[in-house]
DNA sequence: AATTGTGAACCTCTTCACAGCT
DNA sequence: AGCTGTGAAGAGGTTCACAATT
C-alpha cells in the first residue's frame, strides 16, 4: 500500500465522527464539500484523502453516509474492539480510565499496571490494578495490543522499553519527554503542555 | 515577522524541555546535532527552526544552554505566568487541574466554570468552581487569557462562542468535535481518541 | 577542527482544474 | 447539472551542503 501521511489518518478519524453525526441525524448522502465545510478544509482534500483507499462516492451524488462510515471504520481498524492497558494510575490515568470517548470507540481497558503497592490489588471500574511485573502474562491472556503510558516523565522511556520487549507495538504516551523506539513501534504523544505553549506563542506574537 | 509553522513552534517547546534537562545536569553548551539526536530529528532542522528568530549559537562551539533556554522561553512567552480558566469539572477537568506539568510551566488555574449546581460553590485545590454566567467579571478580574474546554462535545462550540464573545483568543479544547472560530482566535485540539485511532490504523495496516 | 547559519535542492502535502460518471 | 476522482501545479516544510565564524 502507498504510504499514507499521518494527517490523512487524522482527517479520516474526523470524517468518521462527522459521518456518525450525520447518520444519527438520518442524513443518507453527503458531498465532499459538505464534509469539508464542517472540518474547515477543502473538498479536494477530502476526496484526495479517500482516494488513497479507493473510490467510495458516486459522481453527481456524493457519498452514502453509512457506507462511507463503515469503509473508514475498516481502514482505521474500528470494526473491532481493541484491548488496552493503562500504565500509571495517577491523575491522568484515572481520567483516561473514566473517559467515555474511549469506551464509545470500542477501546477496552483490560489492565492497569502500577508499581505503587498502595494502589495494587484495587479494582476500579471493573479493572484490576496489578504490578507491572505481571505484564508478561496479562498482556498475553487479555490480548492487549495498545499500551497507554501515564507515568512520570522520568520513568516513561524505561516503561516503554519494557513493554516493547514484551512485543507491544503501539503506545499512547502522556509523559512529556522524548521517547525512542524501534522503527516497527509507534508512539503517539499526547502532549498537553506543549499544546498550551503553542497558545502562549500565539498570544505573545500575534499582531 | 515571517510566518512560523506550527511544527516549528512545537519543536521549540521540545528544545525548551531538553535545554531545561541539560541545565539541570549542569551542561553548559550544546550543539544542534546533540539537540537533534535527543529529538530524533536532523541538526539542520534545529538550526533552521532557531534561525527564524535570530542567531543564538557560536560557530565551532554550539549554544549556551542557559541563554538558548531563556531565548526560547521569550519566544514562546514562557517568561511570564499565564492565567487559565477551566470549563467543565468532570473527569478530564479534574485531572487537568491536578496536572503538575501545567503548574511547573507557569500556568495558573484561576477559575473553574461549571453549570452543574452540585459542583458550583466548591473550592478545589485553591480554585473556586463558579457558574459560567460569572465569567464576564472573573475573566477580567483574574486577567485570564487562556480557556481550557473540558465539556461534553455537544456543548463545546456553544461554550467557545460564549468565551470568544467575552474576548478570549486562545483555547485548549478536549472535546472531540469540529470547532469553528474567527480568524483571530486559536483553538488547539487535544484529541485523545483520534490519536488512539492513529494507533489502530497503524496496527491494522502495518506489514 | 568544529559547528553555525542559510540558500538551494528536495520532498511532501495541499489545492487546482477538469475529464469522466451518474 | 452535479459531484467525484485524479494528474498537474503550487505551497510549504525538510534536508543538503557549504561558506562563514570561533
Amino acid at each position: 500500500m502507498k504510504k499514507i501521511s499521518g494527517s490523512t489518518v487524522t482527517r479520516l478519524s474526523q470524517y468518521y465522527r462527522i459521518l456518525n453525526d450525520l447518520i444519527e441525524n438520518n442524513v443518507e448522502t453527503v458531498s465532499s464539500s459538505e464534509i469539508a465545510q464542517i472540518n474547515s478544509i477543502t473538498a479536494a482534500q477530502v476526496r484526495k484523502d479517500l482516494s488513497f483507499f479507493g473510490s467510495f462516492g458516486k459522481r453527481g451524488l456524493g457519498y452514502n453516509t453509512r457506507e462511507l462510515r463503515n469503509t473508514i471504520a475498516g481502514i482505521l481498524g474500528l470494526h473491532k474492539k481493541w484491548n488496552v492497558a493503562l500504565v500509571g494510575f495517577g491523575n491522568i490515568g484515572r481520567a483516561l480510565l473514566l473517559y467515555d470517548e474511549f469506551r464509545k470507540q470500542g477501546f477496552l481497558f483490560q489492565a492497569i499496571f502500577e508499581v505503587d503497592e498502595n494502589k495494587i490489588g484495587r479494582r476500579v471500574h471493573g479493572v484490576d490494578i496489578v504490578h507491572v511485573k505481571e505484564a508478561p502474562q496479562i498482556l498475553f491472556s487479555k490480548e492487549i495490543e495498545i499500551v497507554i503510558i501515564a507515568v512520570p516523565a522520568k520513568n516513561a522511556q524505561g516503561i516503554i522499553d519494557f513493554f516493547v520487549g514484551l512485543g507491544i507495538k503501539a503506545f499512547l504516551n502522556f509523559a512529556t519527554t522524548s521517547i525512542h523506539v524501534p522503527k516497527d513501534v509507534i508512539v503517539k504523544n499526547e502532549n498537553m503542555s506543549i499544546e498550551l505553549e503553542a497558545l502562549t506563542y500565539f498570544l505573545t506574537n500575534k499582531k
